[in-house]
DNA sequence: CTGTGTTTTTGATTTTTATCAACCCGTACG
DNA sequence: CGTACGGGTTGATAAAAATCAAAAACACAG
């Protein structure tokens, strides 16, 4: 597989880590380095757990920005809108993935978070992150990179938006997904698209139509299998090789 | 303007701030908050300046990461590049800006940085900088900001790319540029694009012919004037719009 | 169980952009 | 001096994806 296919399926790959007391958070524990009475500090920093009903929002655009979330189960969606109506879906969170880094800039929030299902989430407010990460140098450091893979995962989007064809970007987004479940040990090869066609395609820069073309299309040749809302990987080396061969990409 | 375009637009903006006397590092140095002495402590850690010409290369995908850069005169882009020799830009670096900060999720940088003209950056040693940014809280909240920004930067790209037709991405570029020069003290409306039409098409997920169609189209209409290198924006409050008003968007 | 609204699929057509190709313009270089 | 080359423009054509349209599958409230 080249680079731009890794960067396009690495797209936040994580490894499993062990998750704190308070809740999974994979992201921003490091697996060595803490004593335990600094996991106990993280522990008291993970303040409160929140419930998130399905269609219900975490935080909104134009919020104040206090704090960042680990999904502790379910899953999100964040998406900017515009105020003639048109909106962009910027990312999916799944549990054990930290999400609200977006506000750290502004001290407001740029987009929204909605949940895909109901969910729950740990907060973990941010200038007690900061401060506690000021006495805890390998948490400051972990932050940093929580936060600049971040970066890396962003760019590989931009990547397979400018680079790839439609069909590519689906297998992309679906290989990638896949990755991030094996990650957090579940099935890989199988698992359920929490979102809409229509999502799917306001990620990717498609339409829904087109999404669906896609998967039919890859069903049709034997490399996944769909069904609605269902999805079994048949082939995945074929399915990576879509992506490192010469296509005649944009 | 919509929170889109304000999106697009908005892209790394910056507001013009004293520099540090080593550099003009407008990004990382808060303009309040700073005593001298913790001035005088950043300056020592801009460690050293660094020549690089035209054509060469600041850092490249794989090298170990051991610093960031302030950009101090000149011009960059970055790029991801895979196997089969495709690559796609992924920033552009102005005066001013702050690049390699891709490399600290994974000890390598995951991208080249390419000069555009002959440069000069300042080298900031990232684990100096985490080490001082301990001591010095408002120094670490920077750091953050500057981070959190690059991530906001980039949804706002993935946004244009996901959302916005091809002329529609060139001139939020040029819109992007022109704001990016004003926040720096140069004149906005009348620069020179530093990087080829197909660094542009590259960077905008677009064909080298269809950045300069996009280029010749807008110029027709009176928006702006193209000449070569050289770019003024003749109604920057129409080309605003054109971004804002309700467009057969993807 | 039934009707209503959402989601998905599929087909026909149009729009947008890529591709292929020719040509222009500087300029670096033998 | 001319010529080879990188960068840019423009036109004709092809490919990809959006758009429009219709119908099927489904989810859910009453």
């Amino acid at each position: 597989m080249n680079e731009l296919s890794r960067q396009a399926v690495a797209i936040a790959a994580k490894i499993p880590q062990p998750a704190c007391s308070q809740c999974n958070l994979q992201e921003l524990c490091l697996p060595v380095g803490l004593t335990t009475a600094e996991l106990s500090t993280i522990d008291h920093l993970v303040s409160e757990r929140r419930k998130i009903a399905r269609g219900d929002a975490l935080f909104r655009s134009g919020e104040r920005f206090t704090a960042i979330y680990a999904v502790k189960l379910g899953f999100f969606k964040t998406e900017v809108l515009s105020e003639d109506g048109r909106h962009q879906v910027t990312n999916f969170y799944m549990a054990g993935e930290v999400l609200g880094m977006d506000g750290i800039s502004a001290e407001s929030h740029h987009c929204d978070a909605i949940a895909l299902e109901d969910s729950e989430v740990c907060l973990i407010p941010f200038q007690q992150l900061e401060s506690i990460s000021i006495k805890v140098p390998t948490l400051q450091r972990h932050l940093h990179r929580v936060m600049s893979r971040e970066i890396v995962r962003d760019q590989g989007m931009m990547m397979m938006l400018g680079a790839m064809r439609a069909e590519e970007r689906v297998v992309a987004f679906l290989l990638n997904l896949s990755q991030r479940y094996t990650a957090r040990g579940y099935a890989a090869a199988d698992f359920n698209l929490r979102m809409t066609r229509e999502e799917i395609g306001s990620y990717l820069g498609l339409k829904l139509e087109t999404v669906s073309r896609a998967f039919s299309h890859l069903q049709e040749d034997g490399l996944v299998q769909v069904e609605k809302k269902h999805i079994r990987l048949v082939d995945t080396t074929k399915l990576k090789k879509m992506l490192s061969q010469e296509s005649t990409a944009r």
